[in-house]
DNA sequence: AATTTAATGCAACAAATGTTACAAAGCCTT
DNA sequence: AAGGCTTTGTAACATTTGTTGCATTAAATT
């Protein structure tokens, strides 16, 4: 474990630092579509990104669903650091999206390490800065464009985080991520398959790279 | 000032933070309208609101904004914060909704109370936690609800900032803030009127409370 | 008081998105 | 191969929001 550490965060913390977590943490892998943190669930550690995604929504009471950021390598979720900090239960949920592997850290060992180690510090902070300018961002998109063109920059999205030009998804989910219908998400897809901008088949959508 | 630090601070600072501040910052007061921090330019400081509103904008390089958040009494701009340490230039732009005072904090110093005081540390965080909460929420609002209900929010949003349910504005500056038209927004003032929830007239929504 | 300017009202129309209902096609199971 | 289920395609229509142009009204200025 303390190698994929070093690899993933040796550059921005101590080597003290490494090895401290690598002495508290777990490390944890799931697969595509696992959880890793529940909705309304105490959260029990804070997760570092070693490799993979991890898309992160918001969770309302009644079920519904808001798409916030994804985490990955180097990442770590902000949301959930505040969460334990307050012993709250969790108002997210976070699903990998591909394989992927992370290290836990327990809630009761995270504020030590903030007194500690001014470069975890530093990390928390950018961390949080970060997941706001994606929630910034995720608000710019739906308040400034248009369907199509969020409908556009969701695939490119799923595309790099997959890596994979070739996405395994309904109509129907897209529809649900974008909050629309899947009457609307079909309509728009052919739009862009007209355009020459992918192509469409039964459970997969697959992207055209540009040829520039 | 330190007795303004007190009543506002003084449940979560302890004293000698309260002190500290009180040597290192500089008490200044704003009116409605007035900047106190300007798109493309340098923090110079984090602000520490003791009274008033200021709203806080993200600004774009082609002039358009978009409203992020309030900030009231007790808070801070999380955005600013991470802006000075980095020593980036400004993406916000921060205007008093009302006069206001804070307490400016000189970039130079921040670094320093992060290091020697807890509770300015667990402030700071809250303080991220609280401004990535008011921006989830106005992602929500604009994903799930339509227009109408949004205008209902802003003018209730804007009364409880401005201590009034006079709200001098006219529907062109209502429409800039909602990103949309102003027919659009006179359309739904009209209706709003019609159903009893307020009174129009030239730069005047007048809402009437609820009667329970 | 007359004129100018800014704000609002209104109508007609356009575009984007949402809804419903059903047909067609692909995949799976038997 | 037949039947059943899921996914996608399509059309017709409703609703919401955006746009344009102009009339009307209120305030500000002269």
């Amino acid at each position: 474990m303390i190698n994929l550490l070093r690899k993933t965060f040796g550059f921005i913390f101590e080597s003290s630092l490494i090895e401290e977590i690598n002495k508290i943490g777990t490390l944890r892998e799931v697969s595509a579509g696992e959880e890793l943190i529940r909705f309304g669930e105490f959260i029990k550690g804070v997760p570092l990104m070693i490799s993979g995604a991890v898309r992160v929504n918001r969770v309302y009471p009644d079920g519904n669903e808001l798409f916030l950021y994804y985490i990955e390598e180097g990442d770590t979720c902000s949301m959930s650091l505040n969460c334990c900090t307050q012993q709250k239960k969790s108002e997210i949920r976070a699903v990998a999206e591909i394989h992927s592997q992370f290290v836990m850290i327990p809630v009761s060992k995270v504020e030590g390490l903030i007194g500690k180690y001014p470069s975890w510090r530093q990390f928390v902070f950018s961390s949080y800065h970060d997941r706001m300018v994606e929630v910034v961002h995720a608000l710019e998109k739906v308040a400034f464009e248009k369907l199509d063109d969020r409908l556009a920059e969701y695939l490119y999205q799923k595309s790099r985080i997959t890596k994979s030009d070739t996405l395994q998804m309904t109509h129907q989910e897209i529809a649900e991520d974008l909050r629309t219908s899947r009457v609307v998400i079909s309509r728009l897809l052919k739009k862009l398959e007209q355009m020459g901008k992918l192509k469409l088949q039964r459970n997969i959508v697959e992207l055209i790279p540009e040829i520039k």
